[in-house]
DNA sequence: GCTAAATATGTAGCATGCTACGATTATATA
DNA sequence: TATATAATCGTAGCATGCTACATATTTAGC
C-alpha cells in the first residue's frame, strides 16, 4: 500500500476530505455536497431541460444514484419534475422557487470553496495540476 | 460547477473511476479495493499487532465503517481478531490463512495497477503531482 | 405497420461512508 | 480507593455509490 496505490488512495484521501468539509458548512443549508452539486447544474443549465440522464452523463454516475439525490431534493422542496410531452420516456428537473434562492444564498460559499482549495498555488501550477490529473484519469480510463 | 469547484469534482471522478476499475478486476477474489486495501495494509503491517483503531487511523475514516468491512472480510474467512489480553479495549485483527494467500495471488494486480495510472508521466511529474496533491490535501483540511 | 432493439426511468438490495448513541474497559483525579 | 473522563468497540439509521431486474416508450428494420 504504502509503496503501490499510494496516488490513487491519496486521491481518494482528498476526495472524502473534501465530502466532509463541503457537508460540514452545507448541514445548515440542510443539502449535501452531491446534492448541491446537482442544484448548481440545473441553475447553471439556465433554460436548457435537464433530465435524468443528462444528469447521470454529467456527473458519471448510474441512474439509481442520481434518482435517489433527486427524491431527497423534491422532499426538501429545493427540485420539481415535469413529464416532457414530446418523449414521455423522459422527465424535466426544474429548480422551485426556494431551490433558486438556496442557489443565491450558496453562491458565496461556492465561489470562496475553490479558492481555499487552491490557496499557494500559482496559475500555471494548478493548470499543471489540472493536466496531469487528466492524465491520470484518462489511464485509469482505460483499465 | 464548470467555473468553481473544479478540480474538487474532477479529483472525485478519479477516486471513483479508479473505485469502480478495481472493483471490477477485484471481483474474481471475492473482494472490493476498500477490503484489498484492508488486506494490503495487515499483510504490510507483518508482526506488527493491528488494532480496529489502527486501521481508522491509517484510512482516515471512522471506526463503524472499518467494522462493517471487517465483518465482511470474516464473513469470507480472510480475516480473524483475537481480543488483546492486556487491554481488553482493544481487538487485534490477523489474516488468516486464506486471507495471507489471497494477498499473493493479488500482488501482480497490486504492482501493475499504480503502474498503468502513472503511464506517460515522467518520475519528475510523478513527484510533482504529489506535491501538488499534497499542498491541495493541506488546503482542505483547513476549511 | 409490426416486431425487435434501444432508451429512459423505477425498484430492490448491497457496500462504504457518515453521525448519534451505548457499552465496556483504562486512565486520571479527587 | 472511588469516581469521572477518555478510549475502544458495537449498533442503528441515513446518504450515495453500485448491479440486477422491471416497465414504458421510442426507434429501427423487416
Amino acid at each position: 500500500m504504502q509503496q503501490n496505490d499510494e496516488i490513487g488512495f491519496f486521491i481518494k484521501l482528498i476526495s472524502e476530505c473534501l465530502q466532509k468539509k463541503a457537508n460540514q458548512t452545507l448541514k445548515e443549508f440542510d443539502l449535501t455536497l452531491s446534492q448541491a452539486r446537482i442544484l448548481f447544474y440545473l441553475h447553471d443549465r439556465n433554460e436548457t431541460q435537464t433530465s435524468l440522464k443528462d444528469l447521470e452523463d454529467f456527473f458519471e454516475v448510474t441512474h439509481p444514484t442520481i434518482i435517489g439525490i433527486l427524491n431527497r431534493l423534491e422532499g426538501k422542496d429545493f427540485v420539481r419534475n415535469e413529464h416532457n410531452s414530446k418523449d414521455k420516456r423522459l422527465k424535466t428537473i426544474f429548480l422551485t422557487e426556494k431551490g433558486i434562492n438556496l442557489f443565491f444564498t450558496m453562491d458565496h460559499f461556492r465561489k470562496t470553496t475553490e479558492r481555499k482549495m487552491m490557496q499557494g498555488l500559482t496559475s500555471d501550477q494548478i493548470t499543471e495540476l489540472q493536466s496531469l490529473l487528466t492524465t491520470v484519469y484518462k489511464n485509469i480510463q482505460e483499465i
